[in-house]
RNA sequence: CGGGGUGUAGCGCAGUUGGUAGCGCGCUUGGUUCGGGACCAAGAGGCCGGGCGUUCAAGUCGCCUCACUCCGACCA
């Protein structure tokens, strides 16, 4: 083992954020740009986004939603339409005020969300029950003036996908919210391998416009806590602000009732401080633009190339996402390369292997290494991959639970917050002021109420009335 | 927006009491290597973030500015 690191990365135990910033860098996902907070997603880094979409966006077809394209300005007065909306985002929309020389009539926004822009949209397409429902989903980018940013978790510019959907009955838009909120659950722990918690949001949390807003709540290995996704309901506030209105079947007029949920590339900056190590990146294998790397051994010795191409070859035949890497470079500087770019899987195949017709296979999350035969590996991959999968969610999920503490007071939360980083559960009377006060108090801000209940007592934490809930806490990125 | 830190080669850094710039990695070329970040040789690469000042002389001293970054408050 050499000693001396080219690419070194920052141990996470020694400073969290410089390590993720360093993978973030060195595993080539972004690079700044000249514009503060707008992040270059380079070729590496989007191809994840690119196996992220193209993942989530068949989830979304194939519960019948389509997609459309907005603009990316919003007239200043269309913002302005629903009041709790514009107030929630006036402190960080950036302006257009000229286009070419010319200083603009009326100022456009670029778009921090489109609600606004799908609800004008609705009311002009919307007359009857039977243009009911419209299940609306699209790809864009979206702009808010950070003051603080950071690659993937807070840009200014960011890449999503925000759904806007409109129904003739309430149940029915509430029953959206919470369909997508679990396809973005089932994303998470299917195609990330990332346990989330899903739960609703306290009403100080809640979305600028919403009635309700629910979200999915991942820890991350420092045990800070990131809220993967959203989803929110509306009910009939933004189509009253906007007159989205139908007639229905007895020829009355009426509202309709309306949802919005979204994820953003954030997800890749939270897979990354799920599994990733002090030797780099962990990528989930369903995700990973590359699942298996082919790393010829001796490359110059009669045969190994063409043997590692024909693996290559065989191995994309059955349907992997195989890269065989014949650059002049020695293959130990190789092998550090793609542990620290996250590959799940190396293949290594040398001469001695060619002799006895099988080839080394080391994984990612584990660093184990086996020797399998060369006849069995079409077969022997695709089972790995998904075992790596398994195990990564596995492990996520015991630490989070590792790292998640319980109490019934404020002496016991004085005592985890001192000590401790994670998520905690404790019983809450519903009170915004026990929010606050804990917050000032401990530093700690609740996550989500979990639709996963659990009785761990009948005094709120803070004050000690009746309790209402069961909520979690944590500090958050 | 408040508090700290940093700006010198692509990256990471050094640069003494002021004397006009150096190291490691990377890069280029040639050769030997190749089972955990190989080695040898020869090269290329710098308005020292920007401005003003002090001085015979500024990477170095002073003032101003800009950018980045970290920690808070606000947010996906």
């Amino acid at each position: 083992m050499a000693e001396k690191t080219v690419k070194e990365i920052t141990s996470m135990d020694e400073d969290f954020t410089q390590w993720y910033t360093d993978i973030c860098l060195k595993a080539e996902l972004v690079d700044y740009s000249s514009v503060k907070g707008c992040m270059i997603i380079r070729p590496y880094g989007y191809a994840i986004w690119e196996n992220i979409q193209k993942n989530m966006d068949a989830m979304f077809k194939a519960t019948g939603h389509e997609n459309v394209y907005m603009p990316m300005f919003i007239p200043e007065s269309l913002l302005q339409k629903e009041k709790d909306h514009v107030e929630g985002f006036a402190p960080e929309v950036a302006l257009v005020t000229k286009g070419g020389q010319e200083p603009l009539a009326e100022p456009l926004v670029v778009r921090p969300t489109s609600e606004t822009l799908f609800c004008e949209h609705f009311s002009h397409i919307v007359q009857s029950w039977r243009d009911l429902p419209k299940l609306y989903n699209q790809w864009c980018s979206v702009v808010r003036w950070e003051k603080t940013t950071r690659p993937f978790l807070r840009s200014r510019e960011f890449l999503w996908q925000e759904g806007h959907t409109v129904h003739a009955t309430a149940e029915e838009a509430k029953e959206e919210t919470i369909r997508m909120l679990n396809i973005y659950t089932d994303f998470c722990k299917n195609y990330l391998a990332m346990p989330v918690i899903q739960g609703q949001k306290t009403e100080s949390d809640k979305f600028a416009g919403a009635e309700a807003t629910y979200a999915i709540e991942a820890l991350m290995h420092d045990g800070v806590a990131l809220q993967a996704g959203t989803s929110h309901y509306f009910g009939d506030g933004f189509p009253k602000a906007f007159n989205i209105q139908y007639t229905d079947k007895n020829n009355k007029l009426q509202y309709c009732y309306e949802t919005s949920w979204g994820v953003t590339t954030r997800l890749i900056g939270a897979f990354i401080m799920v599994h990733g190590d002090n030797n780099g990146l962990v990528i989930p294998p369903r995700i990973a633009p590359t699942q298996v790397v082919v790393i010829p051994v001796a490359m110059h010795k009669a045969g190994v190339l063409d043997k590692a191409g024909e693996i290559r070859d065989r191995l994309a035949a059955a349907g992997l996402r195989v890269k065989m890497d014949d650059s002049e470079q020695s293959p130990g500087w190789k092998f550090a390369e793609y542990e620290m770019k996250g590959v799940p899987v190396r293949l290594e195949i040398g001469p001695r292997d060619i002799e006895n017709n099988v080839c080394v296979i080391a994984r990612r999350d584990t660093g184990e290494k086996m020797t399998v035969s060369l006849d069995e590996i079409t077969s022997f991959l695709p089972q790995l991959l998904d075992t790596i999968h398994d195990d990564m969610y596995k492990r996520a999920e015991e630490r989070r639970d590792a790292m998640t503490y319980v109490a019934h007071n404020k002496e016991e939360l004085k005592e985890i917050t001192d000590s401790k980083q994670g998520f905690i559960k404790t019983m809450w009377c519903g009170d915004p002021e026990c929010e606050d006060a804990v917050r000032e108090e401990f530093g700690v801000r609740s996550r989500c109420i979990p639709f996963d209940q659990e009785n761990l007592g009948d005094k709120c934490v803070c004050c000690g009335k009746p309790a209402k809930y069961m909520l979690y806490w944590g500090k958050q990125y």
